[in-house]
RNA sequence: GCGAGAGUGGCGGAAUGGCAGACGCGCUGGACUUAGGAUCCAGUGCCGCAAGGCGUGGGGGUUCAAGUCCCCCCUCUCGCACCA
């Protein structure tokens, strides 16, 4: 007990109770995870944040005060309850912050993490902080340059050279998925270029079928599964080749969609940047291509990307041999046609598909047409016919259906070398390589004997030396190639000198596998011990925004995928069950930034209301999942709320607690409100829930104490507990209790107690309400309906016509047809 | 352009096809009070004295009954953006 000469001030005043408390709570573990394997365990875990300068905003709690109130929930559900935090430390604003204001980020990393830690302890927020982990520490990053040796091991981590995206405002490559709308996704505002860079990349697309394959056995929001299936973009069709005219062994590979289109191929399209583009161009038509190509590299991605300007394209002079048709057809380049996927290079069948119409239109090529409708009807002529039909004009596979003639031209290509049925992806490798200082270094030495060598895991960590200066040398090389004393190594195969691999690694590589170093925190001998991952994992229920869907949450499956196939773990899918909280925007509709001056943080809201009227507030004022406006004033209410709350338990404290005579209608409010609350709670419906006992307290309210009674006040303050920690726990004691309110089990209700004895029946005609009848429940149609006739408004509206039809819900409605 | 989600009082939001607007904010009136930005009570979708009528973005439909299901359209948010 906290040494207070008493409990429950007369005002309720959270700056004096919730302090009090937090200590209290701190001091005797309270939240300490114990592993008992005689309970089942529960695993709660919100998304790694970063910990920025700015600290957190009213929005995040949106996410973490949720999650407190379900880990609160289960643990007094009987869970053995596991809900940690950490920070995923390593990261640009910090490497920026230091280049600019010469801060180092070993120095300001752990001050902004404690400084969240700070705003979630005096937000009430339960976590095991004896579990605290840092992605940037070297305990943990350890095991993350174990988890890319591994990966190199098996084959998934490779270097290759190419054009990269490149973001000169973070001033290194970014994959893919991390470049929105031709920006980078952290300077949204910032168009990428392309580099060409030699690069580590990790192989996801190997696991893309899986990827793809398991979503349909997950618990996420669809939309997200949806944003996944996208990302990975499965597309099943045919890689083919034709031979290049005049240039024996040269040859276009191509995939697509649609082989049974061969026979109208009439030109060939590849990507500007198609390796095969300077072999073939025709000297006549260099200049005219070279031209395009330097063009087409000019342009921003976001003018290339654009699908509103009209198609352009050059000839190359160059020939292919339509092997189907037996015909040479042009290969002409153009930007429509993209490097990035398939093999860059298409067929172009313009009566089948509208692209390659308006291509071949603009530039006068031939359309043949080899697809006919199913029923007969004659194809457009102003445009492609792209839906399956039956083919016509394509020799043996005339008159056959498009599926049909699909699987006849992949037999036909396997059995002559022209190619095969395939199954083609739009998601791509993910680069990995930073070339920045503050990440993971990369735990690679490149030794001329040698060449690529990882370092043996007996030499790891592989630290990252402290700096003074982070500018970037300017050579495209991370600042790390600025230290001789960190370049300059042994090989560890030869033991001659060598140099070691300067970029570090993608930030997402530190998220990949966090959710499993919580079972083990401490663990410094493996990554985690395989006992207490097989007990906590996987995780019971993932939280976090959905700006996350494609990058960190494909990132961490493919690992978890590794780490399964490793046989590491027994689990191939690390978070069974996810759901997305709603995004907080401030007051004017607009993200909360500082630069905007918008944020509003939970350290002035708990200073003017206290921090449980702000969790519920952040509870009530929306559903979960839904974004929402900040409005200040509704924190107000949740006050009044708990000042009620307050009132009605200092009374029934002061009375002596009395077991009381509750009155029937009080014990099935009580009853229900459990119900109620315990299902909301289950569902995430947390508004609803503090609207079921807001609506309990306005009958309470109004009893007196003996007439309450002790099973509906102590039964309201623990369906409160999860949700408003403090007050309820000041309370609970004052109603005499010596343990924490916390650790009591969850109530639970009687199911023969929320039935109802009487109920209203509605009474409808011809559809609309004329009457309300109240009886018994269960009360038979025979008799809903005599009474219903007796009734003088129903009378009325019947106007002396006989009834030709009832319908009856029991309990529910009368509805009478005239 | 394609895909997904959403549109309900002055505001945040409730409603397994069965009483639209729970709960809260705000507002109005009242009580208590030296005071009220405290507390308590009453009221609060629109029209109407009332009976009643009208109401869930707009238009159609299914049904005894539609915020909820179906079709068309509008607006907003998010995702993808020539994916062969």
């Amino acid at each position: 007990m906290p040494d207070r000469d008493h409990l429950m001030d007369e005002r309720y005043d959270p700056k004096k109770i919730e302090p009090a408390w937090q200590a209290e709570w701190d001091r005797t573990n309270l939240y300490l995870t114990r592993e008992d394997p005689g309970r089942p365990k529960f695993y709660i875990l919100e998304m790694f944040p970063y910990p920025s300068g700015a600290g957190l905003s009213v929005g995040h709690l949106h996410n973490y005060v949720p999650c407190d109130v379900v880990g609160r929930y289960k643990r007094m559900a009987g869970f053995n309850v596991l809900h940690p935090m950490g920070w995923d430390a390593f990261g640009l604003p910090a490497e920026n912050e230091a280049v600019l204001k010469g801060s180092h980020p070993t120095e300001t990393v752990p001050r902004y993490a404690a400084n969240f830690k700070r705003q979630l302890i005096i937000s009430g927020c339960a976590y095991d902080w004896s579990r605290e982990i840092n992605s940037s520490s070297p305990e943990y990053y350890k095991w993350t340059q174990w988890f890319f040796l591994m990966l190199h091991k098996r084959g998934l981590a490779y270097r290759a050279t190419g054009a990269q995206w490149w973001c000169d405002k973070c001033g290194t490559v970014l994959a893919n998925e991390q470049v929105i709308n031709g920006c980078c996704w952290r300077h949204t505002d910032n168009p990428v270029s392309k580099k060409d860079l030699e690069q580590w990349y990790i192989k996801i697309t190997d696991y893309a079928d899986r990827l793809l394959a398991d979503l349909d056995g997950i618990d996420w929001p669809e939309p997200i599964k949806l944003m996944q299936r996208n990302w990975i973009g499965r597309s099943e069709g045919a890689e083919l080749a034709f031979p290049v005219a005049g240039h024996t062994g040269k040859a276009v590979r191509f995939f697509t969609t649609r082989p049974d289109t061969v026979f109208g191929v009439s030109f060939m399209v590849l990507a500007p940047e198609h390796p095969l583009v300077a072999e073939i161009t025709t000297p006549s038509e260099r200049a005219k291509v070279e031209n395009y190509v330097a063009d087409a590299r000019r342009q921003t991605e976001i003018e290339r990307m654009s699908t509103a300007k009209e198609k352009s394209g050059v000839f190359t002079g160059a020939y292919a041999h339509n092997v189907f048709t037996d015909k040479d057809i042009p290969i002409w380049i153009a930007d429509y046609v993209l490097m990035g996927y398939g093999t860059g290079a298409i067929m172009a069948a313009p009566g089948e598909d509208q692209r390659d119409f308006e291509f071949a239109t603009k530039y006068g090529l031939e359309i043949p047409r080899v697809t006919a409708s199913a029923d007969g009807t004659a194809p457009p002529a102003d445009r492609a016919y792209s839906e399956p039909g039956v083919a016509i004009n394509s020799g043996f596979l005339n008159g056959k259906k498009t599926s049909e003639a699909i699987t006849a031209v992949c037999q036909y290509a396997e059995q002559h070398g022209i190619g095969r049925a395939t199954i083609n992806y739009r998601m791509r490798d993910w680069l990995i390589s930073r070339q920045r200082y503050w990440g993971c270094p990369i735990p690679i030495v490149y030794c001329k004997t040698d060449g690529i060598v990882p370092v043996p895991e007996d030499q790891l960590p592989v630290m990252l030396p402290p700096m003074k200066d982070y500018l970037p040398p300017g050579t495209g090389r991370s600042p790390l190639a600025n230290v001789p004393d960190f370049v300059n190594t042994t090989c560890p195969k030869c033991g001659g000198p060598a140099e070691r691999e300067t970029d570090t690694l993608d930030g997402f590589a530190c998220s990949s596998w966090y959710f499993l170093r919580f079972a083990s925190p401490h663990e410094d001998e493996r990554p985690f011990d395989r006992r207490s991952v097989d007990y906590w994992l996987p995780v019971d229920l993932y939280v976090g925004g959905a700006e996350h869907a494609v990058m960190h949450l494909l990132y961490a499956r493919m690992w978890t995928k590794v780490m399964f196939d490793e046989e590491l773990i027994g689990f191939d899918e690390p978070f069974p069950a996810l759901r997305n909280q709603g995004v907080v925007w401030a007051t004017d509709g607009q993200r909360m930034s500082k630069s905007k001056g918008n944020v509003v943080t939970p350290d002035a809201m708990i200073e003017k209301y206290g921090a449980d009227a702000l969790r519920l507030w952040e509870l009530f004022m929306s559903p979960f999942d839904e974004a929402t406006n900040w409005n200040e004033t509704g924190v107000s209410g949740t006050l009044r709320f708990i000042q009620r709350v307050w009132t009605m338990m200092r009374r029934y404290a002061g009375a002596g607690c009395p077991a009381g005579n509750p009155t029937d209608e009080t014990l099935k409010r009580t009853h229900k409100t459990i119900q109620l609350v315990t299902d909301h709670i289950e569902r995430l419906r947390f508004n609803t829930a503090i609207a079921a006992m807001m609506d309990h307290l306005n009958h309470l309210a109004k009893l007196k104490p003996e007439e309450m009674g002790r099973f509906p006040a102590e039964s309201f303050i623990l369906l409160l507990a999860p949700m408003a920690p403090h007050v309820t726990e000041e309370i609970w004691r004052a109603l005499g209790h010596t343990a924490s309110v916390h650790l009591e089990p969850w109530p639970t209700f009687d199911p023969n107690l929320v039935r109802d004895e009487m109920v209203t029946v509605v009474v409808q005609v011809n559809g609309k309400v004329r009457d309300r009848l109240e009886v018994p429940a269960g009360t038979s149609e025979v008799d809903v309906r005599a009474l219903a006739l007796k009734s003088g408004a129903v009378k009325r509206h019947l106007d002396g016509k006989p009834p030709t039809k009832f319908i009856f819900v029991k309990d529910k409605m009368l509805s009478i047809v005239v």
